[in-house]
DNA sequence: TTGTAGGCGTTATCAA
DNA sequence: TTGATAACGCCTACAA
């Protein structure tokens, strides 16, 4: 549309300069340049400029595939994730990229769309690229983790985050749920809520069992015992939490708060608490998972908690590092835990300090 | 801490299996290897049989940094974009990975965190790699796309998409954001607005520059002259969204509909005109733009314009792929724009069909 | 149908 | 401090 500026009438396509033409040119060896390229000690510092100023002019770039196949070993990682979508792979993939690319190494990402042999083969195009290294989340279809021994007899580094293999002989970087689920039912506790209930999710997932499980320690610490009433289980979405919440209001005595597994459970309960007149979070408290977006923008705004997803990409680039400069050395597994952060919004927060409330416990 | 399983003494690291190691086994040269592995024609079936059995039977990788390096181009397409956060870039990245990948290329993916400089060494990056193509979305502070020069000058295949250099010399994929305002607007007026304002950004960043357009031809169209004091320019934050509907609800004249350049704004505006209790779309409609995930769960729901996120890298690849296999031959860039989707929600419907609103025109 | 041999660009080893 | 040379693993004329 716009003005046709002066287009180079042929896209000339200049080869890049290699080596061997800065050696040729200098009258020198391909040594010598290769030497004074990679900083190497014994090089003449005059000797060095002059292939230094030769190679900017030329705008010399290193072949990186020569370089690695010689080498053995690429400046590449290998990201396997289900999908890059919502607010958690992106950030964990937007945190492995920053502290990849810090450590000087780039990264190549497939996506296994939660099928096990796109993992496979994924897995195969990883080692076919010779990666340095590979970090993985697993899909929601792989039930067996054999297929990641082929790389461990590689002797290649392996990190798994977030979705990991059970027992302590992998690497792996994960969110400590446990952890997440007690500092949020004990926050509530402090606002002097008495009967929390749970929105809990798929429980063949050990994300939400942990959660639970925090949810339980927290209850038991206070010295109340469980009401197997208060435990819904749902699937996490929007629905379910409200389809929960009617079920909950509905009992002889009703919670007064509600500890989601999800934020979006714990947008549908709230949805429905209000529906119901029931004032948030005066009458019944509620607190989400997840740190989702619009946790920000609802009314009041939604208690939740953060899971560090770009700490949990840059602890998995790290330990993934650690790993690599290991090399053959022996290197015991090691597994993080993340500690998640509660957000305390309004949702939660009732008025007054609530400690005295603990008078009418139940 | 679970059970500790039979650990591998010794990660007894496996050397990968190459092509000579292959022929010698089976007595044969390693060119027979390659042609059988590579579907060679003249190839005996037998001996194809064999090869195959065995490289089964030793799980043998090919090296695509030797097989790349040979051949002078390699299966990885290389992706600069300024972040991977928010809805919009994971979305296209999705789509540019699966696209890739089903034409069996890879992707290696580099953030230039909004800076030029970055985004010329990964440039450098890239080209060292010796990718088969490049996909850009520009960052926010590349004010001159000479960098891009000489990766033309090598003769290497170059998309842009979204944020993108002006002009038709170069291969884009974009979003059509005036047809965007366009349909936008029509639609609001086709409910019946007839006071239709626009919160508008950044008037230098061509999208929102293209939006106003769209906004203002529909007007046009359907022959009304433009009022300026329904347009605000806002930084399309939540905060100015609000403080926009403020000021235009204070008008002598106030607006019966925004449409706003962003849902973050158009979000502002909802709320604030409900806290000044008008209805919502009864007394003023409102419509956004880019389809943000928290656009379902407002009360009422938002209308908005949905990005194509997904099919904007699906067409970003395939311009890349019809260059690479364009090969030496010339080839004239090409910009494709992408048809825009209207998502029609809550807080544009006003319940009576509007046609005879017409009547009350100002 | 199969084999021989050279080279892609870099680096490591050895000798000068 | 420098240079000659041989790999790394694969592909592809060309020859048999």
């Amino acid at each position: 549309m716009a003005s046709r500026k002066k287009q180079a009438p042929v896209p000339a396509s200049t080869n890049p300069v290699s080596m061997a033409d800065l050696a040729r040119e200098l009258g020198v060896s391909m040594t010598t340049i290769s030497r004074a390229l990679s900083d190497h000690h014994s090089i003449g510092p005059a000797m060095k400029q002059k292939v230094l100023k030769l190679a900017k002019k030329y705008n010399y770039q290193p072949n990186r595939l020569a370089s690695a196949l010689r080498k053995g070993k690429s400046q590449l990682i290998g990201i396997i994730v289900p999908y890059i979508e919502g607010r958690f792979f992106p950030s964990v993939v937007h945190g492995i990229e920053t502290a990849a690319s810090r450590a000087g190494y780039n990264v190549i990402i497939c996506q296994s769309n939660e099928d096990v042999d796109q993992e496979r083969r994924n897995l195969d195009i990883l080692l076919s690229a010779q990666v340095a290294g590979i970090l993985v989340s697993m899909s929601r279809t792989t039930l067996e983790a054999d297929h990641f021994e082929t790389v461990r007899g590689r002797g290649l580094p392996l990190v798994f985050f977030d979705r990991v293999p059970e027992g302590d002989n992998v690497n792996a970087v994960v969110l400590d749920d446990q952890e997440g689920g007690y500092v949020s039912t004990r926050h509530l506790l402090s606002q002097g809520a008495r009967r929390i209930a749970h929105l809990a999710g798929p429980q063949h997932l050990n994300i939400y069992k942990n959660r639970l499980q925090g949810y339980r320690q927290a209850l038991h610490e206070a010295g109340m015992a469980p009401d197997e009433q208060l435990i819904v289980h749902t699937d996490m979405s929007q629905e379910q939490g409200a389809a929960a919440m009617r079920q909950l209001l509905a009992l002889p005595a009703p919670p007064d708060a509600v500890f989601a597994a999800g934020d979006y459970s714990a947008l549908g309960a709230m949805q429905e608490a209000r529906r119901q007149g029931r004032r948030v979070p005066q009458d019944v408290s509620i607190s989400g998972f997840s740190n989702e977006a619009f946790t920000l923008i609802t009314e009041p705004t939604l208690t939740t908690v953060d899971q560090r997803c770009e700490e949990m990409g840059q602890a998995a680039v790290r330990l993934l590092l650690d790993v690599i400069e290991a090399g053959t050395a022996p290197f015991t597994p090691r597994q993080v835990a993340l500690r998640p952060e509660l957000l305390v919004r309004g949702s939660s927060v009732r008025a007054a300090k609530a400690e005295p409330a603990a008078a009418h416990l139940s």
